[in-house]
DNA sequence: CTTGGTGCAAATCTTTTGCACGCCT
DNA sequence: AGGCGTGCAAAAGATTTGCACCAAG
């Protein structure tokens, strides 16, 4: 199913409009990287600032798109059911992130730790931060 | 050691001053719940708030405080030098934050992990949403 | 002393809101 | 047609900065 497709019909199952605006922040968050609200404003030309404020909180109560803390500010991206779910590891130096994909470990263990703890268990965000391996190179050269 | 002095060693190990308002900042991280910015101004009596984020910025430059995202806004808490090394369980619907004591499951899988994408592992977070005991009640009831 | 930190006020940046108009169903 | 969503401009909130003065080493 192409992405825009699962859009509308995501948006169509809650009752909600489809309209260009929506539609272009949609495609915006396509892509790798996570993306700050500024770049984000950005790439979404033609469309106002506000309006992309407004169809984030939209996207993120209907679970399109979820935020992520890296370090000082947030960035969006889109979510577990338009993305495989993942992680990120998220380099100090350069600010790029690469994705992981998930793999079971975590997951089973945090269904086991959740059960425990008598916790509904409905989401989690595991974050990496560390140095990226061309930065680990850079890094060893600064030392004198 | 008490509290004030870790912070006082901290903060000397890397030639800065101890002052009032970095003590009354620090004081007022202590403490279970991680607290936002605004809440932790509140507490922050007869300091101002450009001190406050003045202060918030150096501790978390020396890694005395951390950010993490529950939900919609950051909120800080001391990090794992000056609290064990945890994470969250957050309610979604009630807000508070359960602590989770640290395991060697998700650590050791982690730095496995880490090795075998040559990333450079400093610290990671891992946070879960979802819905505790008291509020997985109410929602029973409201059930028509 | 003398350097660095603080409070205060103003500047800046981010996010939200009110309203009139046009688009989606 | 009728209501929801948008752009625009302004309001509200969050964060940062310049500067004169006080405090810590």
């Amino acid at each position: 199913m192409p992405p825009l497709t699962a859009l509308e019909s995501a948006l169509r199952a809650h009752g909600q409009n489809i309209t260009a605006a929506r539609r272009t922040v949609f495609t915006a968050l396509q892509g790798e990287e996570p993306l700050s609200m500024h770049d984000l404003i950005d790439r979404c030309d033609g469309v106002d600032r506000a309006s992309v404020y407004r169809a984030v909180a939209l996207f993120e109560q209907l679970g399109i798109v979820q935020r992520l803390q890296t370090g000082w500010k947030y960035r969006l991206e889109l979510s577990d059911e338009f993305h495989e779910h993942h992680h990120h590891a998220t380099c100090m130096l350069c600010g790029q992130s690469q994705v992981i994909v998930e793999d079971t470990v975590v997951e089973q263990h945090l269904r086991r730790l959740a059960k425990e703890l008598g916790f509904q268990l409905e989401k989690h965000q595991l974050e990496l931060q560390g140095y990226c391996t061309k930065c680990q190179d850079l890094l060893k050269d600064f030392k004198d």
